[in-house]
Order: structure tokens, then sequence, then C-alpha cells
DNA sequence: ATAGGGTTAG
């Protein structure tokens, strides 16, 4: 018999009819148990006895709801709490009731009991505020987050003590994270003055709180370098989760570091667990080099976590971000127990590529009810493939067949179908019928086809809507998409929103759209005819000047490019596109470095990009061999020249 | 005495 279980049945041969339940063995019974069943079979041991249960009693049995999140059993107990008191409920109890409410997702009943208690603590507020964070209600903790800083916090701070815990931070800093996009501005304060509170009263040391509070700057939007300060700056020892949190926070953003630290937390002996490889994937997904997505999925291997569902959808995505879709198609495969994530991976992996036939294909063969993620990939992979007959068709019985509204993505993804295939006047039909707001994503779709097939008056309708919807984020880019739709220059429209694009997908730190924007708006307005070379230039300067910020300097940058030739079996390609960059920048003295940095680029979906910009840079055709294809970016200058 | 940090499909 294990421990657990002798543990249990010596505690329910307790006779609690003639003795008041220990408060201290039931809250030892509340960690060892293990099961809802377990739970059962002791609240059936002290439930209704013949003498009333104490307070403490009372208290030990909320918080074992609370841990099974047992409401029924709660709300029992709490209904005969309510029959049997004499006289106000007591403080302690009360905060367990809170808790057990707020744990149970009950979060009514937790702010009713909450509102009713004729004195509260930070524990009570703290109680609620966790309920609030742990169900996703991060509006409601604003409230109450301002309530526990004016009423409690500072009223305790003033008289002396310190009025919060490290729990009730960590509350605080979970719910901050939470918040709803209205509220991000507000929250991003609020966690900028938490800070300054935490540093003072010296939780920084904690490492729970710093992770937490990393976690809060990340999701609210903060400086990925402070949070990789905050990190820094913890004393007390690195545990994995504390690492899965800067690991997460700048896997999006600043892939490169991401990978690092997860490197170098290897070094330092950690071993990662099943959070952190879901983070490192999100990591390498970003990087797009095949390396480190195979160096990860062998430890994923290694680490007897190859049967998991979640971390082989991250693997889906991760090598399809790669152009390694034979992996994706392969772990894809080999998955015991695919869910509806694995199946939207698989199809979201074929869009990217342009594969549309083989999406179909396996959308055909789809063993669940598809979602509106689904209809996504599926349109997208039709528009990328030019199947603009399946298109239509899957459109048109989305709702019907699979009774899934089309949202705004989905009209976006047909507008962009009908109008890649010149049906712009359609494509403004559906625009026109459309149940929500189209928004900027729709209109450039049809601004994009305007300029591709040369209509002039609907470019126009669409360039002013552009301006109208998102003033202020791509100011630089309507103004001149209208300068140039009204001059007739399509080409011209359509290249800078194809450059817009090309930021957007870098998302490279302090490169701001609008910035660039002006940048180009300045050239254009400026009345001064510039080639297509120059504005990418000019564009790439801007770039530029961002990296040497960052400290990539010609002379780092040449020195980095040495290092990675030096440890080329390391993984050292970090660099490799910035590098590329900086180097055709330098123009003509550079050439056969830029040339052979781009071939040690594995070829993606972005990089076709970057390649095509390249290919106009140098003002020749560059080839790159694939593992299994030669890829040609020609150089469209010519062409652009002529029309110039 | 109570409360608690990291997670898959842009």
């Amino acid at each position: 018999m294990s421990r657990h279980l002798r543990k249990l049945s010596s505690l329910a041969s307790l006779t609690p009819r003639h003795q008041t339940p220990d408060c201290r063995s039931l809250l030892d019974w509340a960690r060892v148990v293990s099961t809802r069943a377990q739970l059962q079979e002791v609240l059936d041991q002290f439930y209704a006895p013949a003498s009333p249960l104490d307070d403490k009693a009372l208290a030990a049995l909320f918080h074992a709801c609370a841990r099974h999140k047992c409401l029924e059993q709660g709300r029992a107990l709490h209904r005969y709490m309510l029959l049997n008191q004499n006289g106000p409920p007591d403080l302690f109890v009360s905060n367990h009731l809170v808790n057990m409410y707020a744990k149970c997702g009950d979060l009514e009943c937790a702010r009713k009991v909450f509102d009713e208690m004729p004195r509260r603590n930070y524990v009570s507020w703290t109680a609620l505020v966790s309920g609030y964070a742990q169900h996703g209600r991060g509006d409601e903790c604003f409230s109450l987050f301002a309530g526990i800083l004016a009423i409690d916090l500072f009223a305790q701070m003033h008289t002396g003590g310190y009025g919060f815990d490290r729990a009730t931070l960590l509350g605080i800093f979970s719910s901050l994270s939470g918040s709803s996009d209205a509220g991000v501005g507000f929250a991003l304060n609020c966690c900028l003055q938490l800070h300054c509170l935490t540093v003072k009263t010296g939780f920084t040391s904690e490492v729970e709180v710093t992770t937490a509070l990393v976690k809060a700057y990340s999701d609210l939007g903060g400086d990925a370098a402070d949070c990789y300060k905050l990190f820094l700056e913890t004393n007390s020892h690195k545990d994995v989760i504390c690492w899965t949190g800067i690991i997460t926070a700048l896997a999006e953003r600043e892939p490169e570091e991401s990978f690092f630290l997860f490197r170098q937390s290897l070094r330092e002996g950690i071993s990662p667990d099943w959070y952190m490889f879901s983070s490192v994937l999100k990591a390498c997904a970003g990087l797009m080099t095949e390396k480190h997505a195979l160096s990860v999925h062998c430890q994923v291997i290694k680490s007897g976590f190859d049967g998991d569902t979640v971390l082989a959808n991250s693997l889906i995505h991760a090598y399809a971000r790669c152009s390694c879709m034979a992996l994706s198609k392969q772990v894809f495969d080999l998955m015991e127990s695919p869910d509806l994530v694995s199946w939207n991976s698989m199809l979201k992996a074929y869009a990217l590529y342009g594969q549309g036939k083989e999406a179909l294909q396996l959308f055909a063969g789809m063993d669940f009810q598809p979602d509106s993620t689904t209809f996504v990939a599926l349109l997208s992979a039709c528009s990328h493939a030019g199947l603009v007959e399946d298109g239509i068709c899957i459109f048109d019985t989305m709702s019907t067949d699979y009774g899934v509204a089309p949202r705004l993505d989905h009209y976006a993804c047909m507008v962009d179908i009908l109008g890649r295939a010149g049906r712009v006047l359609e494509a403004q039909e559906l625009i026109n019928r459309m149940p929500v707001q189209p928004d900027s994503v729709v209109w450039s779709a049809l601004l994009g086809a305007c300029r591709k097939h040369g209509n002039a008056q609907l470019a126009k309708i669409a360039a002013i809507k552009l301006k109208e919807l998102e003033p202020s984020k791509s100011l630089g880019y309507v103004q001149l998409s209208n300068i140039c739709c009204s001059g007739g220059r399509f080409d011209e429209a359509g290249l800078i929103r194809y450059e817009m694009n090309w930021s957007r997908v870098k998302k490279e730190p302090g490169l701001s759209w609008i910035e660039i924007g002006n940048q180009i708006h300045e050239f254009a307005s400026g009345g001064r005819r510039h080639p297509l070379r120059d504005r990418i230039y000019a564009k790439l300067d801007v770039f530029i000047g961002k990296l040497k910020e960052l400290g990539y300097t010609p002379e780092t940058c040449l020195a980095l490019h040495d290092l990675e030739e030096e440890h080329k079996e390391e993984q050292l390609y970090y660099h490799s596109e910035k590098l590329a960059l900086v180097f055709a920048t330098m123009k003509e003295s550079s050439l056969p470095r830029v040339i052979k940095i781009m071939k040690n680029i594995r070829i993606c979906v972005d990089c076709h990009n970057f390649m095509k910009i390249a290919a106009d840079l140098l003002n020749r055709e560059i080839v790159v061999r694939d593992s299994n294809r030669f890829h040609h970016f020609k150089s469209r200058v010519c062409s652009c020249n002529d029309y110039w």
C-alpha cells in the first residue's frame, strides 16, 4: 500500500462525530490526496457530523475543495456553514471560501462572499485577484488591483508593515498578463509602478516574482531588452521555470537570443521540461533554420516527449517555417493522436508554401469538425496556389456545410483570391456585402489587385479607405499609395505595399512602420523621381541605422561573419540575414560576400522577399539551391525601369 | 495558517 493511501486510511478511520476533526491532519491529508474520488471519500467522513464543524475544519475542507476544484462539494459545505453559524463569519474561513469559489471558477460567488465580508485583508484580495487572473478576466482585475493598491497595500505600507507578500504580487502580475487589448496601456503603466514597488520592497530577489514580472512585461508588449535585463538581475537560483519565462518572452521578437538562452540553460545544468520545449520550439519557428528545429526535435525525443501532441504540433509549425515540408508531414503522419490544432497546423504549412492541392487533399481526409482557423488555412492555400474556383467553393460552403460563419480573415482571403485572378469587381462586390466592417487587410488586398490589373478608380477607393482606417499606423504608406494611385502609378503603389509587408515580416526591433513610411513618403513627395534601386537603398539605410543602434556596425558584422565561418558546425548562423543586408548596402565592394552569405541562408517564404530585394540591389539574377530544387530570383529593376 | 512564477495553429 502506498504511503499516501496508508495516510488516507488512517485519516478515514477518525470518528468525526465524537471529536472535532483535526485541522492539521486535514491539511496534511489535503496535500496527499490525489484524486477527486479520494476527496469525496474523506468528505463523506466529515460531512454532517453530530457536532458542528468548527472554523478550522471548515477552512481545511474549503481548502481541499479548492485544490481539487470540487465546486459542488464546496457549495454544500458553504450552505452547511450558513445554516450552522452563529455570529459573524471568521476572516480566515471566509478567505478560504473566497479562494474555493475563485479556484473553482465561480467568480460571481467569490465576489459575493468577498463583498459581504465585514473585514478583509490582503489575503482576501489576493484570493479574488488570483481567481480572476486564472480565469482570464483581466479587465475585472484592474478595479480589484486598484482596490488592493488603494485600500490595502497603501494603508498597510503606511502603518509600517508590508501590505502584501509575494503571493499577492504573483496574483497581480498574472492578472496584468491577461489584460484585454483595450487595457494594455493601463496595465503596462500599472506594471511599471508595481515593478517599482517590487524593487522597493526587495521582492525582485524572489525568482517567482521576477518570472511573473518578465511574463507580464512581455505579454503587454513591453521592451524585450527590459525583460532580459530583469532576468539577468534575478540573483536567486534560476530554475527551469525562470529560464522558460525568458525564452518565451524573447521567442517571438528575438528568436536568436531566445535560442541562445535555451542553449545556455542547458550548459548551466537545466534539464528542459515540457514547457521549455514548447517555448523553444516557438523560437525555432521564428529562426526559420532547419538545424535549430532538428536539434530541439532530437532533444524532445531523447527526453521522451515524442508522443506528445502539443509538442508535435509545435514541431509541425517550426519545420514548416524552416521550409522543411517533408519533416512537417513526417511528424504529422507519425502522431498517435493528432488533434484539431495538428490538422490546422499542417494545413497552414501547405498554405504557407502555396501547396493548395495538397491542402485540399488533406482537408478531404480530415476526421475532425473544422473550425474557423481551418478555413483561413484552406482559403489562404487556395489564394497562394491560384485555385480560384476551389476557393470560391470552400467559401460558399463553409457556413452551409460546416456551420462556420466567415469572419474578417476569410473575407480578406476571398478578396485576395478574386483580386489575384483579376476579378476585381467581384472582389469589390464581396467587400460591399460583408456583414462586418472591412479592415485594412481587406482593402490592401483589393489595392494590390487593382495595381496588378490596372483599375485606377477602384485603387483610389481602396487607398482612401486605408487612410481612413489606419491614419497613424501606416501614414506614409497610405499617403504614398494615394499619390501613386492618383498619378496612375500603380506599380509604385504596389511596391510600397510590398515593402511594408516586408518590414512587417522582419519584425526587427525599433523598426517602425511610420518611420519607414515617412522616409519613403519624403522621396515621393519631394518631386524627385528615384528609380527603384534608390528607394530600396533608402529603406535599407533606415534598417541599417537600426542595426547600428543595436550594435551592428560594419566592422562587427565582418567580425561576426568570420566567426560564423569558423564555427559553421556549431550552428552560429543566427545573424546571416542581418549580415547579408548590411553587406548588401556596402554595394559593389562586398558582392562576393553577399552572395556567399545568401547561399548559406535557408530558403523559406520570408527569405524569398529578401532574395528578391537582393536581386534588385545587385541587379542580377541569383540562383540558390534548396535541398531539392533551384530558386531563381530575378531582378525586377529592368522591368520597372521600363515603366519609369 | 490561507494565496504562487513558465505552455501548441501568427
